[in-house]
DNA sequence: GCGTATTGGTGCACTACCGAACATACAGGC
DNA sequence: GCCTGTATGTTCGGTAGTGCACCAATACGC
């Protein structure tokens, strides 16, 4: 069974008033997310949201030729599923576990009914909303004009922000599928940060060395986001 | 002084119920909305929320060294200024206006009144709200993946499903500061347009002759932008 | 401890787009 | 009808990233 402290790990559940905590206790399920599985697909309804605790959850647009791209990522800071609640019931992107870990659930319906109380529950969710537009619009603008090495360096950084040490584990396969580019590209990334002594790897293991570094090679797409991430939600949510 | 119809241009306004309608209208102030007029400032507090009528505004990433992209773009079938609903107040893009026109705008403090009334306003809000989300989505997949020229027919179709004739007056400048890409690679990409008999242009007037022409040389997310908002929004409104 | 699958490394020709410089051409004020 | 600014056309070298092909090293099942 769950204890508190795993409850917690969830910002926006750590967020929550006494009373709407207490009420969400007995409805939360606690799950395993391995790599790879599925929280939903693209336009199709959603049964659950997720608040990921030790989980790195993507959300990736998959189009028509099979070419991927990473739209946000969602880890211990936020919920996985904002369109139940916007009105939608589905997105056209998919939600993928990057990194495995744990999380809580929460039916769908329990969640509309939490929602509609129109508390801070609704405010809560809302401003997470905001950040995470933040975070899309700002993938935008990086997508559109900054380098693979910019990226991979702030992609870095913001699994980082959502893991507790300092290592990752992802192949370089993955997070070229994430960033909507080729495995070569992300090699020839990696090996210069490598050398450069900011990180080192070896298949599926990277560990990062110098956090400070990374964010100097980083663009400011970053910071912004992560600036707006703490601006928008109680503090010590920023990541 | 404006008319019903007038109000109705904008279909979140016609879509609101009786009561709601009439509780707006005194409130809201017809306003002209001259082109390059920015509406609100990267990170400063919105004064307003816009309801486009026969305007067009972008909503733009203005990166540090100048460079730009368009994140979204709101016409007659939305609002600017959600992040004042949505509870940050502001958001790191600035709102200019791309297409010159008029619009209605309501006053901050009775936009959030009305919104925390947590009525049918609430929701059709929110269902707008995530359909702009999809729409800044597919804008970073499109960064990533397509071609300039096939980006140039996405975003001449979106602009005349929120105009009336099927003429736009926009210079190639200012599409390449929106699309993020040089004025010559538009020049270009129109050039071709031309030829192909799809468009015919002269010095900041652009005619679009065959729609459908366009339609099957845009990427996919046009198409996908546009269904999705026919599904989230009420009947007539998607664009 | 062997074989196979996974992961990462490298080279190469190719393309789209960039940055800059410069040439034309049309529009509107006078 | 001339002048000037704005809008568009064209060229050219440079570069980041692609698609492909293939190799090398490590991990893991048996």
């Amino acid at each position: 069974m769950a204890g508190l402290r795993d409850f917690k790990q969830n910002q926006l559940l750590a967020a929550l008033p006494h009373a709407e905590f207490q009420r969400w206790l007995p409805q939360l399920e606690l799950i395993e997310l391995p790599l790879g599985l599925v929280l939903y697909e693209s336009s199709s309804t959603e049964s659950h949201v997720y608040f990921p605790t030790t989980a790195i959850v993507s959300l990736l647009y998959v189009m028509e030729n099979g070419d991927s791209a990473e739209i946000a990522v969602v880890g211990n800071e936020g919920i996985v599923g904002i369109s139940l609640f916007m009105g939608g019931n589905s997105t056209p992107s998919r939600a993928v576990v990057q990194s495995a870990g744990q999380g809580f659930r929460l039916k769908a319906q329990t969640m509309k009914d939490e929602f509609d109380r129109a508390g801070p529950v609704l405010h809560l969710l809302l401003r997470y909303t905001q950040a995470l537009i933040t975070q899309m619009a700002q993938t935008a603008v990086c997508n559109r004009h900054h380098s693979l090495d910019q990226q991979l360096c702030r992609w870095l950084l913001m699994s980082m922000d959502r893991l507790q040490g300092n290592e990752i584990t992802m192949t370089q396969e993955l997070i070229a599928n994430m960033l909507g580019v080729r495995r070569e590209g992300v090699t020839e990334g990696a090996r210069k940060l490598q050398k450069a002594g900011l990180i080192s790897y070896a298949r599926g293991r990277i560990s990062v060395l110098d956090r400070v570094g990374l964010e100097k090679r980083s663009c400011e797409c970053y910071a912004v986001v992560k600036s707006e991430y703490g601006r928008l939600l109680p503090r010590e949510m920023a990541a």
